[in-house]
DNA sequence: CTGCAAGTTTGCAAAGCCTGCAATAATCCC
DNA sequence: GGGATTATTGCAGGCTTTGCAAACTTGCAG
């Protein structure tokens, strides 16, 4: 679910990161089965073993319980779009942070099962989740802008940067097309394809509009 | 705000859409003048002399105040897709349908400028106009799916279909880029220039897929 | 080990949103 | 006019979210 990084850290910092988890997987646990709306955060403090107002103390939005680690996954993808060489391409560096993360996901394939049941059943989850995309879009405007010399406002790098968003959203549901239980995980080498066409998709899209 | 068509409808009708019409300006001019978390419906129900309940009756989310036709739209863009006929792309009944639309527009600037000043300062609001576009997205899905002889769940169309969505929102963000009030509105020529190059962008896009 | 500083958890309360229900009032139509 | 339909309203209850202060735990220096 979350990458358990507690190296050097000290008893305060491992159990806050312990808290957090077990809230997070008692959530996953019973919205999965009860649905979002149907579980109230009371419910999900019994089963942490925690008082209701820690649970929001920890995720202050209900909604943030089904994503967890955005935070983390935006500042890497921040970090690693800034950094990258001069001259490496935008569309470069984020297939290959596409590729690292797809990779350290390995092991989570039922929480992101779960995951992806949960939000596939809730419209309200849907657009929450965009909403955490959409600072990822507002990274990835300032990259392609980058690329082609031009300023991040500008309508050309923003719908690309759009369209690139879009693609992360399609690819949670091409990974579970069918958020049966019990079905096999799509082979990461799957994933990455779809990311590859996608990002023809976009080179096309902006290939046309800087020639029109 | 909204189209006033009270042709041929009895008093009950009539008095209905005065009243909903009614709410929601009440509610855009104290969004605009508090901010929308600032703002409680039941200030807004006093604005409007009307109850609390009468106001969640109208608009069953708070949000739904400030897009208070997204359902009218909608259904006029479904039934403007499925009912083209067979040699009018996906791509032209939807540029005809933004034309009108566009058009329709006509003489609601200020409530049109007040709506994206809003939204443009609430993050959750934008979250919920995505939301919204969800269904719209879901429609053009089916129509480019219709043109390429496809299935709509393929990616294909869906990619298209969630970058024309895109189109549509920076399409606001475009025709006011600058939120303050005073602002002259932007010409009607410029957004529809801006669907063009989105067009653009997308059949580019495709004919990649289709070619790579 | 002791005790203080810093950080965490908890309960309580208040403000809001949203929904269902039943009573009341307005409108429609014969 | 009068019965049927529909709109409005108040009320209650459940829920989320936030602030605040008290109680508790951990870290660390002496």
């Amino acid at each position: 679910m979350m990458a358990i990084s507690d190296e050097g850290l000290g008893l305060r910092e491992r159990k806050r990161l312990r808290t957090r988890l077990t809230i997070a997987r008692a959530a996953l646990e019973l919205f999965d089965r009860q649905g979002f709306h149907e579980t109230p955060i009371a419910q999900i403090a019994e089963a942490a073993d925690v008082s209701p107002r820690t649970v929001s103390g920890y995720f202050p939005h209900k909604e943030d319980l089904v994503f967890p680690d955005s935070e983390e996954a935006f500042q890497s993808l921040d970090q690693r779009l800034r950094e990258r060489p001069p001259e490496e391409t935008a569309a470069d560096a984020l297939r290959g942070w596409i590729e690292s993360w797809v990779g350290e996901q390995a092991g989570l394939e039922e929480e992101q099962k779960l995951r992806r049941r949960i939000v596939a059943a809730d419209e309200g989850l849907r657009a929450y989740e965009h909403r955490l995309m959409l600072r990822a879009q507002d990274a990835i405007a300032a990259a392609i802008a980058r690329d082609l010399g031009v300023a991040a406002t500008d309508l050309e790098p923003r719908m690309a940067a759009a369209a690139t968003v879009t693609i992360f959203e399609l690819l949670g549901q091409v990974l579970e097309p069918i958020c049966d239980p019990g079905d096999e995980p799509r082979p990461r080498a799957e994933a990455l394809e779809v990311v590859d066409r996608a990002l023809l998709f976009i080179g096309a899209g902006i290939r046309a509009l800087r020639a029109g």
